[in-house]
DNA sequence: TAAACCAGTTTATTTTATAAACCAAATCTT
DNA sequence: AAGATTTGGTTTATAAAATAAACTGGTTTA
């Protein structure tokens, strides 16, 4: 959607319910690994996988492979580009929902 | 995702940019013409088209074809269950974004 | 030691969004 | 008035996305 004075554009990154999910908790929790996010999100392990990712490759997110005891443990945390664009998606999401900006 | 206690399910009708701010439009106007909705949401027609088809299928949207003198022309309604869903997908939304939920 | 389980990844399938191509009718051009 | 262009769309094709299914490598349990 080009060129329209009324709607900011949407950050497809950012406009996927799963991707979304994880950016919320990662927010607020600074970071969080794969067992947990997946328990929260009550996404599956494959989706999880490719949408964290996605973040990763956008910069939004850092990972971090490690153990826990003998068991891999995926550690996700959240960078300052990734809070930055979770700020702006939220502000262009109110040229859509909030009337009193219409 | 299914099963989250902190996240609702976001209506995949509504979680898409253009038909987002087609039904951004109607909640304000009550209705608008084809032409209307392609200048302001900067949509191509072809894109408008098959959204619009999508929100009615809905049942998100009226459509009416009729004319405007001798041209052909497309009014778009929208309908109480549209306003409803509208409604219903911003309340979800704010279990992603708004950090006094979580 | 074999069966079940855990923490993921990779691959395949389905859905979606979007653009490109097309169409009929109206209007403009010469 | 004939052809070219514009208008208001629809249909079809392509690209991108989301999701699930299948798989892997290692671990714990029976």
């Amino acid at each position: 959607m080009p060129e329209s004075k009324l709607f900011k554009p949407l950050d497809p990154l950012l406009h996927s319910e799963l991707r979304l999910a994880v950016m919320s908790i990662l927010l607020d929790a600074g970071s969080a690994d794969f067992v947990y996010l997946k328990a929260e999100t009550g996404a599956t392990s494959g989706n999880l996988s490719v949408q964290l990712d996605k973040l990763q490759q956008a910069g939004y997110i850092e990972v971090t492979k490690g153990f826990k005891g003998k068991m891999p443990q995926t550690v996700c945390r959240i960078t300052d580009q990734g809070r930055n664009a979770f700020a702006s998606y939220v502000e262009a999401l109110r040229s859509y929902i909030s009337s009193d900006n219409r």
